[in-house]
DNA sequence: AAGACGAAAGTGGTTGA
DNA sequence: TCAACAACTTTCGTCTT
């Protein structure tokens, strides 16, 4: 956030005052409180979950071994017993020892290594971090999505479905949740299942496991269009004003929210006398400038927008 | 030459019998 | 399972800058 490594455009005079930039991390962004500006998008969390206010509290809050996190199926603690028949100093157990060690191997492969549950949880959380890094989501959106697929298998839900699909709807309905707008396009697009087959697990999980996701608001889309092409927090800001009033009025109902969300931003832009191309805009949201210029029609027609002349 | 506009036909997904 | 349906896409011709 230097000085000069921005958009070029922009008056200076609309710049965020640094005192006034928050970290949304729901979203994984920084935002402008003043301006509702989205200064770097996809920064993944990088600070420790702990703060410590003392360097005595600082130490004692140094951790042995990684972070617990439902990233590790078992939180990363388990050890595994040794398979000789000795304890720590080389002396051979009794009988009786030897046969407890016995069942508590047996327990610890029946439940740990060989448990085909955890293999599998393993399995995906692998590809949900690899996926989400692509992404650049942040880390809560991994854990969320770690914990969907955990449900999932537990209910037995994942059987005669692929791994990454499954993985891939629970790190979409991740995103659904904490309203970071990725879009199903996005995700397939880094992962082997198709589009479809990820959809069908998506409705799937929804439904067996009774989660309710927030239907997808077109706001949401707005702080990633108006980054992408480099426009400023007044553009974002109007934007969302024309959206609020669209919605009241009932004309997005029904909308593709992505097709929404660009023509709103096209239009703000447009008030606001900067000058970006409808297929620019669509592109970042994956619609076609048709799409964008059909819903900027339908805006400018409800909220009777005055544009500047031309 | 490039963007905006709108009409018309095509496509994939949802819904309801 | 099939057909109707709405929204979106593709394609194309025309007008504007």
């Amino acid at each position: 956030m230097s000085e000069g490594s921005e958009g070029p455009q922009e008056p200076a005079e609309e710049r965020c005052p640094p005192d006034k930039i928050v970290y949304d991390e729901s979203r994984g962004q920084y935002v402008c409180t003043e301006t509702g500006e989205v200064i770097e998008e996809r920064v993944v969390d990088q600070g420790p979950e702990w703060r410590a206010f003392t360097s005595d509290e600082e130490s004692r809050r140094a951790r042995a071994g990684s972070p617990l996190s439902p990233m590790i199926h078992d939180g990363g603690l388990t050890s595994v017993i040794d398979w000789r028949d000795k304890d720590a100093t080389g002396k051979k157990l009794e009988m009786k020892k030897r046969l407890e060690a016995m069942r508590w191997r047996k327990w610890q492969l029946r439940t740990r290594i060989q448990s085909s549950v955890d293999r599998n949880i393993t399995q995906a959380a692998v590809e949900l971090e690899r996926i989400a890094d692509q992404l650049g989501l942040p880390k809560s959106i991994k854990e969320e999505a770690v914990s969907i697929y955990r449900r999932a298998i537990e209910r037995g839900i994942v059987r005669g479905r692929s791994v990454e699909a499954v993985a891939a709807a629970a790190l979409y309905i991740a995103c659904r949740i904490h309203r970071i707008p990725r879009l199903l396009d996005e995700i397939a697009e880094v992962t082997k299942a198709d589009k479809k087959e990820i959809s069908r697990c998506y409705r799937m999980l929804v439904k067996e496991l009774e989660i309710r996701v927030p239907p997808t608001d077109s706001a949401d889309y707005v702080p990633r269009i108006v980054s992408a092409l480099g426009l400023s927090g007044r553009v974002a800001k109007k934007a969302v004003e024309l959206l609020e009033e669209a919605k009241k009025l009932g004309i997005t109902a029904g909308k593709d929210p992505t097709g929404v969300a660009a023509a709103a931003v096209y239009a703000a832009a447009q008030l606001l006398g900067i000058k970006r191309t409808q297929k620019d805009i669509a592109a970042v949201v994956g619609v076609t400038e048709v799409t964008v210029r059909n819903r900027y029609r339908e805006l400018v027609k409800a909220l009777k927008l005055q544009l500047p002349e031309e």
